[in-house]
DNA sequence: GAGTGGTCTAGACCACTTG
DNA sequence: AAGTGGTCTAGACCACTCT
């Protein structure tokens, strides 16, 4: 006689993500089969099989037939594929190289901080431009919670695609991204960096990135030269 | 012993794109039954469930609980909901009024022509100055197949949400969009009907939308002005 | 061959809507 | 009360992967 049970997949799923938010599988390893999790939770595999299905469907998890049920790992495929939306003037997807990057300590910015959950502490600053097909394309600045990657130093070889780098050296995985997109004349840094004549209009793209808990883990400002670059979504 | 038979619900959810693509059902008319469409075509009612679901999750059908399996309609909020990325500064959703409309009949464009299946026909083209919040914020022209919208004249008088349109007059329903943005100073009639400094950075959006079958019904430019929207995408 | 997820079926019961 | 989709279970078989 509960008053308004959710429906028991569901039950399932959150407890699947309460664990892997907690770390019991690493990014890349197997989860127990379909059986064994219906053992240990107390439902039928069926059950068991809807919840890691609608999961998969939020590329919560990976399934493979014949192998088994995985954490999500972020390769460089993978992040072209789910976080990046820049495609050439010719609509050929691109991925730009990095061409240039600094890390820093910054002083706390309380919007930053609070999305990141940083407290009052200084936080990271990532300064990176790219460059696609030899052009620079994009100036991005990421801020992280030093918290969340104690393992980050002004020194650290970062590489092309930061994701691989959170999920293999503070443990978060971005499962879910929003961009919030706009046009402005390029700021001054921005300009020499893309090698742009002053005041081209350039995009400013704001993006607050998210794990399996819906912990913000990176706050991104990207400015996009669209000499080079768009950025295409497919909305239903 | 087929070769490589594709899996039963596979089939099912194409037979009933077919058959969804052919007329058969009006938008906001309920299908059969599980049970009835199991008859029909010859497979479990299970069989059915799934492809219905796996349709509904691509926002092709829409499903009620105790009342049926709709066509979906497009009403302003199931557009502003799927199609309708823009927010205002401080975040919140919004859809833009409709201030200026002009409908004329323009020459073949190759480009325009061949995305919409429009052989080398004259094309129509829809002009519009939309506000949010009383500030000329949006300039769009949209392209039409004059074919697939024969009640169409210059002194239509449109809604604002187009599609809707679409569908009760064309019988036509989108169910996908692609959308390709940039940024760029702001063309002089851009500039003029959305009262801003001439030069100012402005984003171009330019916009595929696709029936259940996949045809192109229209193709968008839009000219979005940042000061008073932006546009705002959730990946996973 | 053993183990995994994928498909298909079947039946029971629940929750919601309508008459 | 009857009809709809939603949930949950159970079992059989298939396709793929690895040893």
């Amino acid at each position: 006689m509960t008053p308004n049970p959710s429906p028991l997949y569901a039950q399932v799923m959150q407890i699947l993500r309460d664990r892997m938010a907690a770390g019991e599988w690493r990014a890349g390893q197997a989860l127990p089969s379909e059986f064994a999790l219906a053992d240990e939770i107390g439902v039928s595999q069926g059950t068991v099989r809807k919840a890691l299905n609608a999961m998969a469907a939020e590329n919560l998890l990976d399934r493979r037939q014949g192998k088994g049920t995985f954490m999500p790992e972020h390769t460089p495929q993978r992040a072209l594929y789910h976080f990046f939306r820049l495609v050439r003037p010719d609509g050929t997807p691109a991925l730009p190289e990095l061409i240039r990057q600094t890390i820093t300590r910054v002083p706390p910015e309380p919007a930053l901080n609070k999305a990141l959950g940083a407290g009052r502490r200084q936080i990271w600053k990532i300064d990176r431009v790219r460059a696609l097909d030899g052009l620079p394309s994009l100036v991005e600045q990421s801020y992280l919670d030093p918290a969340a990657f104690p393992d980050l130093t002004p020194e650290t070889d970062l590489p092309n695609a930061l994701y691989t780098y959170y999920q293999a050296h503070g443990g978060h995985t971005v499962v879910r991204a929003t961009d919030t997109l706009g046009a402005e004349a390029a700021p001054p840094e921005v300009a020499k960096a893309l090698n742009l004549p002053k005041g081209t209009a350039v995009m400013l793209a704001e993006r607050e990135a998210q794990d399996v808990a819906g912990q913000t883990i990176e706050i991104r400002r990207s400015w996009i030269a669209t000499r080079t670059a768009r950025y295409r979504v497919t909305l239903k």
